[in-house]
DNA sequence: TTCAGCCTGTCG
DNA sequence: CGACAGGCTGAA
């Protein structure tokens, strides 16, 4: 799913399109998935007919705000927002969760495995809901960052992957950024040298930077604010390619499991 | 820290 | 048919 630099690249779409633009209406194509969360269509009085102010994204979580209340959106494994999607004739149509009509356009929430998850809640209470997670990944100094891995006893990509620490990267990101950074993604946080964390903060910026600037990885669902693909996974060094010759020193990468992800990365070149 | 579970789909 | 897929939770 997305990752930060997708959630990023929706964001600024979004921004782009529909900032001031008016909420006419919610309308819900799945009444089943929107009741997990405790919404129906009642619920959505409270921001219909009011301003898009802004946009605003936590890691993964995407908030569109409206006065005082947000919609925040995570968009799981599969899930997407679009703006003005073409209407589909015949076939995909049944993955359609939600659709907000502004006076600009229509956004449309969709989720082929239903991963995602919505929350209406009072802008007020932002901060305190996404105080679960770390800070992001963008906004962290590398002060806080060599801190929060000094501490970490656990493996190096579960420290990525749980989102509680840093917030933003995934498990495509993650071997992305241990590869760059030369580091097994079974060392321990607190195992790694001073150099060995800056290294990886400055990659992790890097990485972050270029797949923002190429709007993010598509393996196979993930499409932007316009229905587009990104073409980040072009410069993939590492996900998904575990057999093929390490980029670097032609040693077959290898695939684990840790933290029940598939995990891909050299076992010669990452120390 | 591991595991099933939440869903749906693709690939071999 | 089984394995796997950009995520995350809650329970053992």
């Amino acid at each position: 799913m997305p990752e930060l630099p997708e959630v990023e690249t929706i964001k600024r779409d979004l921004e782009k399109e529909l900032t001031g633009a008016v909420l006419k209406r919610v309308i819900i194509h799945n009444e089943k998935f929107l009741k997990r969360y405790h919404l129906s269509e009642g619920d959505f009085k409270v921001i219909e007919g009011k301003p898009l102010e802004n946009l605003h994204r936590k890691g993964k979580f995407l908030s569109l705000l409206f006065d005082s209340k947000a919609l925040v959106f995570h968009l799981g494994l599969t899930g997407a927002l679009i703006l003005n999607p073409a209407v589909s004739q015949s076939s995909h149509q049944h993955h359609d969760l939600l659709t907000l009509l502004f006076d600009k356009g229509r956004l449309l929430f969709k989720d082929l495995r239903k991963f995602g998850k919505v929350f209406l809640l009072s802008r007020k209470d932002l901060p305190e809901f996404l105080g679960h997670i770390g800070t992001d990944a963008l906004e962290i100094s590398p002060e806080d960052f060599k801190r929060l891995i000094s501490h970490h006893r656990g493996r190096i990509k579960e420290f990525f992957l749980s989102q509680k620490h840093i917030a933003g990267l995934g498990n495509i990101y993650t071997d992305e950024l241990l590869f760059r950074a030369r580091i097994s993604p079974f060392r321990r946080g607190l195992d790694l040298s001073e150099e060995e964390i800056l290294k990886l903060y400055q990659e992790m910026r890097t990485l972050l930077t270029e797949a923002i600037a190429s709007r993010g990885s598509s393996i196979r669902d993930y499409v932007d604010g316009e229905g587009k693909r990104g073409h980040f996974q072009v410069r993939h060094l590492v996900y998904g390619k575990a057999g093929s010759p390490c980029p670097i020193c032609q040693t077959p990468l290898k695939r684990t499991i840790i933290a029940q992800r598939g995990t891909t990365y050299c076992p010669n070149c990452q120390k």
